[in-house]
DNA sequence: TCGTTACAGAACATATTGTTCGGTATTATT
DNA sequence: AATAATACCGAACAATATGTTCTGTAACGA
C-alpha cells in the first residue's frame, strides 16, 4: 500500500479514536475527523465511503487484533495450563485487556458502543466454540444452550465493564474469579 | 394541561415510537417526527427542545409507568406469596414485559437502546434494594457486593432481551426459571 | 363573551454531509 | 534521473437537517 494512504489511514484513525474517547459517537461530525486528521475533506471521503464505515473498520481491526493474538496466546497457554482451557483463556482476555492496547477500554465503557458490543459478542461466541465444558453444565438444567452461551457472554462484558468503570483496581486473576463464580 | 397541549404530546409521541420501533434513533430526523404526528415545526420546538430530550421524556414515562405499577403488583403480590418475595417480583415483571405495554419490548431489543438500558437498569437497582436476600448469597463468596449488584441486573436485561429476540415462545414462569438457575 | 394560549405555515440562518474538479506533490517504476 | 500513476489539497457545490422567528388563525378556559 501507499505510504501516503496508510499515513492518511492512520491519522484518520487517531483522530477517530481521539474523538470517540471524548465524546458521543453521533456527536462526532467528518468536519472534526478532518481536523483532527488534517487532511482534506475529499481524501477522507476517498477512504471512507460513511462515517459508520468508518467505525466499522476501527472496530474490526481492534477486535481482529485482539483475538488473534488472543488464540495465539491461547495456544501457547494451553501447552503449560492443560487442565483448565476455559480458564486460561479468560483470565487471559482479562489480562490483555488490561493492558489498554489501542484505547479499547475508553471505547468500551463509552456510551456509543453498540457496534463495539456486537462485534465483541461475535468474537466471544466463537471463542465459546472451543469451550464446550462451560455450556454442558447449563444443558443439565433444562436452560436451552443458546441461553447459556448468551448469558455467559454477556456476563463476561458486564464483568469487563464492571472492571473498567470501578477503575481497574482488581487484578486479572481476581477478576476472573468473579467472573466465574457467577456463572 | 391544555386540551391541545395533550394531543399534540400524545402525538409526537405516538410518532417518534412508530419510527423507532422502525428504523434506528440516529436515523430518525425531525422532520419525520412533524409528518408523522401531523404538526408544525414550530409546535414540536415548542413541546422539545431537542431530540434528545423527547427520547429522554420518553423513558422517563414508560419507565415511570412500568415501576410504579410494578411495585403496586409486587406488594399485592407479597400479600399471597410472603414466602418468596424475590421470585414474585421477577415473574411479575416478565408477565408485565409480556403484556408489551406502549411497545416497550421493541425499544429494549432494538438498536438505539443505550438511554432505554440506562433508565431500566437504573430502575431495576433500586428495586434490588428490596430483595436483599439475593445480594448476600453473593457476599459470602468474596465478591463485592456492587458486583453481583450489576450481575444481577444485567443478567435480568439480558434474559429479557434474549426472550425477546427468541420470540417469547416461553412463558414468564419457564423465563424465571431460566433467569433463577443462573445467578 | 373575552383575553389567553397553542397551533399552522412559511421563511430564515446555520451546520453537516457527500460530491466534484483542477492543480500539486509524492510515489513506484523504468 | 525521468516518467507515468495516483494520492492529496482546497475550494466550491448541492442536498439535507437543525433550530428560530414571524404572522395570522383557531381553540381553550374563565
Amino acid at each position: 500500500m501507499d505510504r501516503r494512504q496508510r499515513k492518511t489511514r492512520e491519522a484518520i484513525f487517531n483522530s477517530f479514536t481521539e474523538l470517540l474517547s471524548k465524546k458521543d459517537y453521533n456527536r462526532i461530525t467528518v468536519g472534526e475527523i478532518i481536523e483532527g486528521a488534517d487532511i482534506g475533506r475529499a481524501t477522507f471521503y476517498s477512504h471512507f465511503e460513511t462515517k459508520d464505515l468508518l467505525l466499522k473498520e476501527l472496530c474490526r481491526e481492534l477486535f481482529c487484533h485482539i483475538f488473534d493474538t488472543e488464540s495465539h496466546n491461547q495456544n501457547e497457554h494451553k501447552h503449560i495450563f492443560t487442565c483448565d482451557g476455559a480458564d486460561s483463556v479468560f483470565l487471559h482476555l482479562f489480562s490483555h485487556f488490561q493492558k489498554n492496547d489501542n484505547n479499547i477500554l475508553t471505547l468500551l465503557s463509552s456510551e456509543n458502543n453498540e457496534l463495539f458490543l456486537r462485534y465483541f459478542k461475535s468474537n466471544l461466541e466463537n471463542l465459546l466454540e472451543y469451550q464446550p465444558s462451560l455450556l454442558e453444565s447449563g444443558k443439565k438444567n433444562g436452560v436451552p444452550q443458546s441461553f447459556i452461551k448468551n448469558h455467559i457472554i454477556a456476563t463476561f462484558v458486564e464483568t469487563l465493564k464492571w472492571w473498567i468503570d470501578n477503575g481497574m483496581k482488581e487484578s486479572p486473576e481476581v477478576i476472573t474469579e468473579y467472573f466465574f463464580k457467577v456463572i
